[in-house]
DNA sequence: TTCAAGTACGTACTCGCAGTATGCGAGTGC
DNA sequence: GCACTCGCATACTGCGAGTACGTACTTGAA
C-alpha cells in the first residue's frame, strides 16, 4: 500500500531559488531524519535508538534512510555535526563584542557552562560523541567548532599577558583549559544546583586566571624552548 | 600437592587457602574471562568486541559467561574496573612517600599521563566507558579510583597555599584539574612525540601552579561564600 | 507529448549478535 | 553413598543494522 497522497504532513515548500521541487522534498525528508535522530539519540542514546524508530519518527523508510546516509553512524555524525555547530554559534555569538581577553575569558566559559547543561550536547556530544566517532573523528569535528572558540580566547589571554608563545603552548593551553571546562561542565549539569554549581566554577578558573595575572605582573616568563628537555620517561 | 597430570592449559590452582577446588576453578575462568575481554575491548571497542569471540578467546561458552556476568554491559564493568584500580594504584604508588604538595602533585600529574598513554586506558576508560556505563555508573567508578587521587593532591596543595576551603570548593578545583589532565593526557597520547608533549603539559600546568604560588605569597584570598552570588540566569 | 534516464524513496529479505531456556556432569555437604 | 547445586555447554529466539531490488515520480531532451 503506497502513501500516495501528500495530503497531511506537507512538507516545507522549496525555499531555496533555483532548487528544484524535487530537490526542496528531498532535503526536507532529510532534515526530518536528522531531528528525529536527534531527539532519539539524545532521549535513549546512540546504541539504544534503533533506526526503525528513527525513520518510524520521521514518517519513512529504511530506503530513504540509506538514500541519504551510509548508515547508522553517519546519521549520527550529522546529528553531531549539527549540535557543535549550534553551540560554537552560540559561544561565538557571546564572545562577540567583548575586547578585553579577560572579560571575553569569562564570558566564553559562562556561555560554555550554560550550553553543557543540554541534554542534547551532553548525551550527542559528550557521552555518546568519543565512543561512536572514534578519537580520530571526534577530534576532528571539535577542532572546527566548540574547540576553536577555547583556542582563540586562550590565545587573547596569552597575548594581553605579554608572553610570548609558540603555537605548541597555545596548543597545550588551550587542550588544557578545554578539558577543564568539559569537565566542569559536567559537574555542573550533574548538581543539585546548577547555579551555583555554575558559580563555583566561574570563581576557581577566575582564581586561576589571577594566578595568571599575578605571573604577568611579577614579570615571570614561561619556559620557553620546549621539546629540548629530556626526561627517561619513568623514573 | 594437586595432581599435576592435568595436562594442558591447566588453570590456576587453588592459591587461596581455605577455597573449595572448584571455587578456584570458578574463580580461574572468570578471570580468563575478564583478560580476554580487556585484550578485545581494548582492541575493537566494546561495540565490536562479540562476546562470541570473547568467550572463544577464553575457551568456554556463553553459559559459562553468562553464569558469571549479568550481560555484556557487566563485563565490560568488570574490566573497566580493574583497568581503573590498575591505573588507581600506580599513582598512588607513585606519589607515595612525596610530602611537599607541590612534588606531589607535579609526580601525580607525571605518572597519570604515563597511564593515560595505556592503550586500554583510553579505549576502555576515555573512550568507551562514558558510554557503556552512563554518566552516573561512569562517575560513582571514578571517584572511588583515579579521581580520588586528584581530590587527595588538590586538598594538599589548597592547604599548603594556607587557603581554607569549603569541601564544595575541593571538589570544584579537583573536577577541573582533572578534567584538565585527562584532555592534557589525551592530547599527550595523540601527539606525535608524546615526550614532547608531555613535557609541554607538565610545564603548562607547573605554570598555573606557579600562578597558585604567586597568590600564595601576595595574600590573596579566594572568595569565600559561595552560593551567594546569584545571576538572574532565568528561573 | 512522449520517452528515456535517473532520483528518491519503499519492500522484503539476510545475517550477526546479545540474550535465554534448558540439559548435564562433576564436585560438595550430609 | 546420595541428593543437590554449581559451573558450565548446547541449542534456540528475537531484534536490529545493513542490502538487494523494485517502483513511482521528475526532469530534461526530442
Amino acid at each position: 500500500m503506497p502513501k500516495s497522497s501528500v495530503s497531511k504532513l506537507v512538507p516545507k515548500v522549496p525555499s531555496v531559488p533555483g532548487a528544484s521541487r524535487r530537490a526542496a522534498y528531498s532535503a526536507s525528508t532529510k532534515r526530518a531524519l536528522v531531528d528525529v535522530a536527534e531527539e532519539l539519540f539524545t532521549e535513549h542514546g546512540y546504541a539504544n535508538a534503533s533506526l526503525d524508530s528513527i525513520v518510524a519518527g520521521a514518517q519513512v523508510t529504511k530506503g530513504a534512510l540509506y538514500h541519504h546516509f551510509a548508515g547508522k553512524q553517519a546519521l549520527f555524525e550529522a546529528v553531531f555535526e549539527r549540535v557543535e555547530d549550534d553551540a560554537s554559534r552560540t559561544i561565538q555569538k557571546a564572545i562577540k563584542g567583548h575586547k578585553d581577553p579577560w572579560d571575553k575569558a569569562r564570558t566564553g566559559l559562562r556561555t560554555f557552562l550554560t550550553v553543557v547543561q543540554e541534554p542534547r550536547y551532553r548525551r550527542i556530544v559528550v557521552q555518546d560523541g568519543p565512543a561512536v566517532l572514534g578519537h580520530e573523528r571526534f577530534r576532528e569535528q571539535e577542532e572546527r567548532s566548540t574547540y576553536a572558540n577555547v583556542v582563540d580566547i586562550v590565545r587573547s589571554v596569552l597575548v594581553a599577558g605579554a608572553w610570548e608563545l609558540d603555537e605548541d603552548m597555545v596548543e597545550t593551553f588551550s587542550r588544557i583549559f578545554f578539558g577543564a571546562m568539559a569537565s566542569a561542565g559536567e559537574s555542573v549539569a550533574g548538581a543539585d544546583d546548577p547555579i551555583v554549581a555554575a558559580d563555583r566554577v566561574e570563581v576557581a578558573i577566575s582564581f586561576i586566571i589571577s594566578g595568571f595575572q599575578a605571573l604577568t605582573e611579577a614579570g615571570v616568563a614561561l619556559p620557553s624552548g620546549l621539546g629540548q628537555r629530556r626526561e627517561p620517561a619513568q623514573d
